[in-house]
DNA sequence: ACGATCACGC
DNA sequence: CAGTTACGTGATCGTG
């Protein structure tokens, strides 16, 4: 098909062929194996064809059965479920500059290489199939991560449009800006060097200005010059460190995001398409690359200017869904704890809650800095922080910490019993699960190590509920994807960031289509609190937000 | 090509 | 086996 090499016999052409096969790939009660179904589907989508009947993805099923391996590609599948070496992409086409197009292959070389890829995904169907069964994932298998196929593809396909103009010019404003800071640098510094190196900034910083070192980094024991770092050394009598805080902020949002969304978005329609990836994050999170649009800016004064360049088209704007504490509202439902749970089912502020029960004072006693400690505190406690790590984020004694961090597991006793039961759960069976049966391995659950064993128990407790908030999105998203396209709304989903989906809905829905969303992320599942959905609607990503 | 550092999100 | 908060992606530098 569509072959070029030397030699080529006459054949049908592509568009003949393409032609011919478009009615089986278009059936969706012929249903279709393969690896990354999601890629095919976009491949086949830029040649007019929509494949339907996806049954079986073999990435999917990998991902599913263990999410925390790193490789989910044909040929490891191949080795660890089937021990079969399979020929490599690289053996057929070659690598670096003597890589060949597919189409030139050889063509002997091409068709065998071929229906090996079939063949080998269809045999892992079977092994792969069974094991979904014996692991009770057959549900999350097909009705969660086979469903959300089509789902994503749409979204990746629609896409997100920038105002390209918007983002240029701020990226002018930008540039000028850090040449004048870069200057004012180099003055400081008696010599120009290259300040986007932590290296030459290092010998600048403590060998040639003498100022402390006060960090290490990890790996290779570099004097660190982070932004925390950075920000100690502030309030020394040196301007350097200011200058460099602000031109790290600024090179970091130019280059990163005004530059480099210009250069992505379409010539034609100005949209940006991301890649929504099913099989990378261990916990069952989706992630976003090529851009990533998960972690556009909203902090920063600047930052969040960059989300005003995500705009709704002419006629539409943009909605934005998010789950209101989705992760401490699963942690409730999970601990079982009746004041936690209560809190939620009153609707109060949680932190200011737990502030008032942990401090043992009244919550109009509670002061936006008492709030502020048991807000870190409760979000401590879901990743599985330690005194040492919470004393440091709050500026506060490490006893202090300690003590907070022992009336909260006093007064939630539901919490303690969490924690105890869930790495007792993992040290017998090797893993934990979310609500829906996602499983996830910690074959370091009983190490020797405490440091390492450690790392396991965090993650013990935290896959559970960032998982579980993962899969409950995900359903969410199925069924509104699936309502909308049945009861035949123009409004799209385009981007899912976690615990928010951002939809682009035309003038006309304005009053409909939000009353759907709410009512099938809030509805899809029972959990012993309520699940809250805060919405907002503007003209760009930072007014609906 | 790859590891390290840094910085952005949830 | 690494140095005490979960999960990601990307720009840039420096080295091989």
């Amino acid at each position: 098909l569509a072959h070029t090499c030397p030699g080529f016999p006459e054949h049908v052409g592509r568009d003949r062929a393409l032609e011919l096969l478009k009615p089986v790939l278009e059936d969706k009660a012929v249903a279709k194996v393969g690896q990354n179904l999601k890629f095919q589907s976009i491949v086949f989508n830029n040649r007019g064809i929509e494949l339907a009947g996806l049954r079986f993805d073999t990435m999917i099923a990998s991902y599913v059965i263990n999410p925390g391996l790193k490789q989910h590609d044909l040929n490891f599948l191949a080795q660890h479920y089937l021990n079969l070496r399979k020929t490599t992409f690289e053996e057929v086409a070659g690598k670096g500059k003597g890589r060949k197009c597919f189409s030139d292959v050889d063509l002997e070389q091409a068709s065998k290489y071929s229906c090996e890829d079939a063949d080998v995904a269809l045999r892992l169907m079977e092994v792969l199939g069974k094991q979904l069964r014996e692991d009770e994932n057959e549900e999350l298998f097909y009705n969660v991560e086979m469903a959300l196929i089509p789902v994503l593809l749409d979204m990746e396909i629609t896409g997100i449009k920038i105002d390209k103009p918007f983002f240029s010019e701020m990226s002018e404003t930008f540039s000028r800006e850090l040449d004048q800071i870069e200057k004012e640098i180099y003055l400081e510094a008696g010599t120009e060097f290259n300040i986007n190196s932590p290296q030459q900034l290092g010998t600048v910083l403590f060998d040639k200005l003498q100022l402390p070192i006060l960090k290490r980094t990890s790996k290779t024991k570099a004097h660190s010059t982070d932004v925390k770092v950075l920000t100690k050394l502030a309030a020394l009598p040196f301007k350097i460190p200011k200058l460099l805080l602000r031109y790290r902020t600024l090179s970091k949002l130019k280059a990163t995001y005004l530059d480099s969304l210009v250069k992505l978005a379409d010539p034609v329609t100005g949209r940006l398409h991301t890649s929504f990836n099913q099989t990378v994050a261990a916990t069952g999170r989706l992630s976003s690359s090529n851009p990533n649009l998960q972690n556009i800016p909203i902090r920063g004064e600047e930052g969040r200017e960059i989300r005003r360049g995500f705009v709704a088209e002419d006629g539409c704007r943009l909605l934005s869904a998010d789950y209101s504490q989705v992760e401490l509202r699963i942690f409730a439902h999970y601990s079982g704890d009746d004041a936690f749970i209560e809190a939620f089912r009153e609707q109060e502020d949680i932190h200011t809650r737990t502030a008032a029960e942990i401090m043992s004072i009244g919550r109009e006693e509670v002061t936006p800095d008492r709030r502020r400690i048991a807000k870190a505190i409760n979000f401590g406690i879901i990743y599985g922080m330690g005194p040492h790590k919470l004393s440091e984020e709050l500026g506060i004694d490490h006893e202090t910490a300690k003590n907070y961090i022992s009336a909260y597991y006093e007064r939630y006793r539901g919490v303690a019993r969490y924690r105890d039961e869930v790495i007792g759960a993992a040290r017998e069976k090797g893993y934990v699960t979310t609500l829906f049966n996602r499983r996830r391995y910690l074959p370091d659950i009983n190490h020797k190590n405490r440091i390492i064993r450690s790392e396991a128990e965090r993650m013990a407790i935290n896959t559970p509920i960032q998982g579980t908030a993962a899969d409950l999105i995900k359903m969410a998203m199925i069924r509104i994807h699936g309502r909308l396209k049945k009861e035949g709304f123009r409004s799209r989903m385009l981007l899912q960031v976690h615990d928010e989906l951002v939809f682009e809905v035309p003038e006309d829905e304005i009053d409909t289509a939000p009353k759907l969303i709410r009512s099938e992320m809030e509805g899809g599942f029972q959990l012993k609190v309520p699940l809250k959905v805060d919405m907002k609607i503007g003209r760009n990503w930072d007014e609906a937000h």
